[in-house]
Parts: structure tokens; sequence; C-alpha cells
DNA sequence: CTGAAAGCGCTAACAC
DNA sequence: GTGTTAGCGCTTTCAG
């Protein structure tokens, strides 16, 4: 291994010059950059990265914990948060917390026993909460991305839920729709319970019935939404609602395969919208109308807080940022 | 922070003697050790893994580089790579090549200048060997997953790309097609090439013609197979298979969609088989009959060869894992 | 502008 | 069974 001092010797100078050269620190003839830059090229040294934490109490490793891994948008937050670590010269570290809160508080002791930088992450739910207490005895600074905690004050990047929603409904509200149901995530979910409200809203706003048996709660992963489908379908044809609301794309997807799988054919029959684009999905018919969110701005923005506060170039107030979804008329 | 010295002097002892403790190395009386573990819990003490790294030369970090981490496929290797680091005592560092030979240099480069103690990785294609070279010259232990690279010895697990083939082509044979085509991965790429070899194998031992112009390469991304698909329905109808050999999921999916969207209705007009599982897509009709690979123990093999390599605790001689596929017959 | 000394937290090697 | 010493590769501090 080539250390400092082998470049030193062999550049007639002292290590610290060497370190300096390689920090860019203090002042430095440049004969002597010069100098020692090429011999640094020369012997391909490379820093050792475990003597300079050992100082600086620095690891330059990120954890992103995102809560599912499967689902396209969160792969898209991965790769802004890659982006700008990478830029940063930071490693990023991409966990999965499967939405469950458990693995999540896991993963937390693994991020503090074998220490990272900073950590983003999208809370399973508002239970995390404990689990930012582990980091904040930790001193570990973290950025929340996509869900908020309530009575959690920190940095994170979110979607603006309340316009997106809105959006969604008022295009179902133009084709005519009056029945619409809202198949959403769990409560415990910011983002859920947010969607949700602009649900209320908006039905209230509108003056239509907001029939409580429309409103069903599910999880957001894949196939967790089909049994609140069926329970749509299972309603007197006069209350059968005529569109549905897919609080994400996962749901919207377990809505369209279930409504086909008791011969509908959405979304002519019961028309859905949803949160988060479909993907590959969308090559199928039907097309959904969705509010696509910048995951990647997610990833990006979020990576980018976190480097700041790591780096205490932050304000010390904390900083919220929301994104706005774009609606992609379709169909 | 909490170091050995604090917890050593609060307990009476040497640091070595809490060292000893904390590694289990060394004998240590019954008494010493729980007077010295109780301090240790009291104080919240936690290694510094920096301080370790500097000895030991160990980061005891690893790095998962797959080739599309929007294809369910590798998502799977994933999982089954991280459960098996974090069972081991590494931590898994997952990136995205995007298939890309370029970027795949580039995370190599990150790796060495930032050292992780493995790389587990699944090439962009024969071109890879370059960057292998890389790995070779800085000493970093590898295992190749999913793809192989002539001419490099190592490590590695792969799927069973013949037998899984040659059972989906002979599925298709049974149900009546003799115009099979094959719309497959680039050639620079091992899967593709072996399927391709056991594709030309069935077609002559069954004595059916193999028309050059059914025999298409393409990619394997999402998207990157919808003008094959064209250029088989541009086909005069004398010539035009009536089944399609797709060499991974994502080929399927283009050809389900481009088939539809030119108002075929497969797999009832043209037949569609696959490698890997379609996952979500296939609760859209039609659900295609599908060679699944187990993927996560691709992940977690892969890994449990790696750590045994960098552990030394393997065999000399590498190894080649070889696992099969599991045909999913459906519709 | 450059260098020498000390020490980050830990463990290998050697005492006792 | 336990302790002492030295040193991993680097940077901070203080001298020159």
């Amino acid at each position: 291994m080539v250390t400092i001092y082998d470049i030193a010797k062999k550049a007639n100078v002292s290590p610290m010059t060497v370190s300096r050269v390689i920090n860019n620190s203090g002042n430095i003839s440049e004969k002597t950059r010069k100098k020692v830059e090429k011999v640094i090229r020369e012997m391909n040294y490379i820093p050792n990265s475990a003597a300079r934490s050992l100082i600086s109490k620095e690891t330059k490793i990120l954890a992103l914990l995102i809560t599912d891994i499967t689902n396209p948008f969160f792969t898209k937050v991965a790769r802004g948060a890659e982006d700008k670590a990478l830029e940063k010269g930071y490693r990023l570290i991409l966990s999965n917390s499967d939405e469950n809160l458990y693995k999540e508080t896991d993963y937390f002791k693994t991020f503090i026993s074998t220490p990272v930088d900073g950590i983003i992450f999208a809370p399973t739910g508002d239970e995390s909460k404990k689990n930012i207490q582990l980091l904040n005895d930790h001193q570990i600074p973290f950025v929340l991305v996509d869900r908020e905690i309530p009575g959690i004050q920190c940095d994170q990047v979110l979607g603006d839920n309340h316009s997106g929603s809105r959006q969604l409904l008022d295009y179902l509200y133009q084709k005519g729709h009056r029945k619409i149901a809202l198949i959403n995530g769990p409560a415990t979910v910011s983002t859920a319970r947010e969607r949700q409200k602009a649900y209320m809203e908006f039905m209230r706003e509108h003056s239509l019935v907001i029939h409580p048996e429309w409103i069903l709660e599910t999880n957001y992963k894949q196939g967790g939404a089909i049994t609140a489908v069926e329970t749509l379908l299972s309603l007197p044809n006069k209350d059968k609602p005529t569109a549905i609301f897919a609080a994400n794309n996962f749901i919207a997807i377990d809505a369209i395969n279930t409504l086909k799988k008791y011969n509908y054919d959405p979304p002519h029959d019961i028309d859905i919208v949803c949160f988060d684009d479909l993907e590959s999905y969308s090559w199928f018919p039907p097309f959904l109308t969705v509010a696509v969110q910048p995951a990647y701005d997610f990833g990006y923005t979020a990576t980018q807080l976190l480097i700041e506060r790591i780096e205490k170039k932050s304000p010390t107030t904390e900083r919220k940022v929301i994104l706005t979804p774009k609606i992609v008329y379709r169909n």
C-alpha cells in the first residue's frame, strides 16, 4: 500500500506537505505542488479513507432507506439520491424497510453501529417517531422523503398531495363521475392522510355524497388492495362507485387487475386515477390519468439537504421542500 | 465518544482486555468478561469501525452492481445479497450500471478509491473484461452473477439458460407451434448467447425452419424490443411466427404491448414465453408461461461465495454455481 | 511556505 | 489470564 510517507520520500518533502497537496489546504508553492502531484500519479496513490475517518469522524457514506424497493417510485428516488451523493463525494447505501417498522429499526441500528454520516428515509409511518429518537440520540443527521411525521421537525422533501389529489378528482368530476371511491394507503402514513383529506374536502365542496364504504384503507404494497376492490364491487349497484381514486400506483394496478378479473373493463365502466406513474404497466390498456411525482428530484433534493446539514452549510431552521406532481392526462 | 479506554478505566482493566472481550479473542476469565460487558452496556459503547479498518484493512462493505434496478429480477438479487451480507456482518452498497459499460467502469473506480471488501456484479457484457482488469490490479475479490464472461475464471452464480430455454421452447412445440421467433438480448451478454444457442439447437433437433428474420437482437431494457416486434409483424403472413421466445421479462412485456397495439390478442394469436417472472405485469391477461429464475438465491449465493473468498475460506479454485429456473406453466 | 510531533481508536505482538 | 508497547495512515497543532 502506498502511503503519504512513500510519496513524501520520493518527492523529497514531508508527509505533511503531501497531505496539504491532497487536501488543497494551506499554502503550497506551485513548484512543490506540481512535484508532489506528479509523484502521486506515478505511484498510483490512493488515500486511505479509514485513516481519514479516524480523525475526521466522517465516513462519507449516506444511507437511503426506502419502504418498497419494488416500487418504481422509490427506485427513482434512489437514482436521484445516488447521483447527488456521488456528485458530492459521498457513497450511498440503499436499503429497503419493506413498509415494516421493525426492519426500519434494525437498519437504523446498523447505521449506528457501522456509522453513516447521515440518513435519508421514507418512514414506514408515524410510529417511526421512535426510531427517530434513536437517530437523535446518536446525533445522526437525517432527512425525510415523501412522508412526514407529526411532531417531527426536520429537513424534508414531500409531494404536494393536496393539489395532486384535487386535480385527479377534478379530472374525474369533469368526466361526469359523482360516485368516487378512495382506496387509500395506511392512515399512519402522512401521504394517505393528506390524500384522504383532499378527497373529503373535494367531495364536500362539490356536494357529493361521501359514502363511508367508498373509503377503504389498505397498504401501498403490491397486491395489498385486491380485497378492497372486491369490497367495492360487492356493493349493491346503486351504491357502486363509478370511479376509483387509488392512492398510489400499486393500488391502481390492483384495481385494474381485480376489475378485469370480475369482467369489468376499466376505465370504461369504472374509471381509475392514481398517484405516481404506472411505468411499464401503462403499456397495457387502460391508460390511466395519473399524478406523476418528481421522484428523482425527491431523492436528489433530499440528499442535497442532507449533505448541507452534514457539512453545516444549512440554516439551523429546518427546511420543508414541497415538490409538485404533474398530472398526466391519458385515455 | 466512548472508547475502549473509557470503559477500561471504569472496569478497572486494560484497554486490551476490553478489546478481547469485544472480539471474543484470547482467554478471559468469566468474571472479568461479565464485568467488562456490563460496563460496555452501561456506557453504550460502540466500536469505531474506522479504527478497526485502519488496522485490519477491511471495510466490511460489499458492493453489488446490477445492470437494471428497475427489473424485478435484479431487485430480488439485491434482496438476497443484502440478507446474506447483513447475516455475515457486512454492509451492502447497491448500485446500478444501467447496462452501460462506462457507468460500470466509474463505479469500479469508486469502489477502488473508497474501498469495498469485494464486489458482486452482473457485467454489462463481454467488454466488462477490461473492468475486471481494474479489479484484479487492485486485488479486489469479486463474484459474477447472472452473466459470465468468456475467458474470465472466477466465482460465479449463473442460471441454467440452456435447460430453461429448451423447456420453454418445448412448451411452445407441444402446443403445436412450429414458427417460433426469438427476441434476444445483446449478443455481448452471455445469457443471450446461451438462450440463442439453445434455440438454434432446439429448432434443428425438431427439424424446424430457422428463418433468419425470426432471430432478433435487442437489449434487456424496458421498451428495447418494441421495434423488433414490429419487424416481426411486418413479415408477410406466411413467414410470420406464431410464437415468440422472449429472452427476458421486459422483452416479453414489450411484445405483449406491441402486439396489442397492432390489434393482436396474445397469447391466442401469437404466443409468448420468456425468462424471468412478469410479477405484477402478470395480473393482466395474458398470463404467460415463463422460466422463473431463483433471483433471490442468485444474490444470496453470490454473496456467500464472495464473503468466503474475502475471508479466505474458499478453495483456491473458482466455483461456478448453476441455479435452475423453474418453469411456471400458465394459461 | 514547510516540517516535526502527537494522537485519532484500535489491535498484534509480546511481556508478565 | 491480563497488561504494555507500538503502530496502522492520516491530520491537527505548533514551530520554524
